[in-house]
DNA sequence: ACCTGAACACCGTTCAAGT
DNA sequence: ACCTGAACACCGTTCAAGT
């Protein structure tokens, strides 16, 4: 046996806190954001149901460093939907709308830690806050590029405007999330379609015509 | 001691049922849906923490109950806007969406229980069903109707007009529900007043002019 | 017919004790 | 410094037993 390597590490992982963080991430994608338990996520990785206390102070700690990453996550795919997007202001507002429904679509645990602040201590995290003030400032910049070429009318406030698109993609991101669709009429497998539609519906009554 | 009178009633209620739905709804608005466990609702009632389960076959039975009654105080509420609301069809949609928000920042407990519907058996309960489906159709009734009188622009398709409006008071609602607004520049306090502002931003926009 | 008491398998969290 | 084991106060749920 040799004295150096593996056998090196203490009882079980290198980063623990690392790795729990990466378990929570990976229970909440494949089986929902209320299925991360901290019990759960430590028979995951092998280890006592005490050793997270060691590296986060709550589940909710936990679920914090979760929806940081979470929203790192959602931060680049709409910025990626907006480099995809070409030069259109107009276009750049729907890629980003777009971004947003697509990717909480696809995520849907992790969508929901993001959205559930209640689990998450926002306040006590400047890496979380500053990553959703940035969101919104994308929204809210490309908005305004829009008013500036001319395809959105300029008498409109653009804080209110950006507020009325996101409350859009929120609202719709959750009524897929909490099942009310089947209410609504959009057939099932045809949501994506519906989300893409309403939010096309509502760009366009925002363009100046 | 009488032979007959309140001692007549066996264990504690005479309706135990109805005081556990009653119980949840009051433990709803005080201290929020999550809250609401059976073991705390038969501790209000002063019965053991088995009682429930004689009228509710699980937790979700009671919160489809509990449901089944807040959906009904918000068609309520509603159906109550639109009888204020006077003729003229646009100022009718407006408030309908004003009386959703309005409702859901009210009642921000039993707004919670009738939006998670993961928590509810929509399917096996048709009167849930139709009181959810009576609401959708009463916002699509009232999109058409400001069709008709030439209030929104006709050729925008009515049954989108209307998921858009939903998902706009839905997502505004939510949003104030999940604590979004001081990352989206809305003092506090003012909540209220930036819900309707921006719902009247969107309404103005689905007005033709 | 309706309710209780005790039990079981879960939680989050704490703390003394181990390496 | 980091982890375990046992404990505590909570859950939802079940079931035999009481009235």
């Amino acid at each position: 046996m040799a004295l150096s390597a593996p056998e090196t590490r203490p009882y079980h992982h290198g980063d623990l806190r690392r790795a729990l963080i990466d378990a929570a991430l990976d229970l909440a994608e494949r089986h929902g954001a209320e299925r991360v338990t901290l019990r759960e996520v430590a028979r995951q990785l092998g280890v006592s149901a005490a050793a997270p206390f060691r590296h986060f102070a709550s589940r909710k700690a936990l679920m914090t460093a979760v929806g940081v990453e979470a929203n790192e996550r959602l931060a680049l795919e709409m910025r990626r939907a907006l480099a995809r997007a070409g030069a259109s202001p107009l276009a750049r507002l729907r890629a980003l709308s777009r971004g947003y429904v697509g990717w909480a679509l696809r995520h849907a645990g992790h969508f929901r830690i993001v959205s559930a602040r209640d689990e998450l201590d926002v306040d006590g995290t400047p890496a979380l806050q500053a990553g959703m003030h940035a969101l919104r400032d994308l929204t809210e910049d490309t908005v305004r590029a829009a008013q500036a070429a001319g395809e959105l009318r300029p008498d409109d406030d653009a804080e209110r405007l950006a507020l009325l698109a996101r409350a859009a993609a929120y609202g719709l991101a959750r009524m897929h999330h909490d099942d009310h669709f089947r209410q609504w009429g959009v057939a099932p497998g045809r949501e994506a379609e519906a989300m893409e539609g309403t939010l096309n519906l509502l760009l366009s009554m925002m363009a100046r015509r």
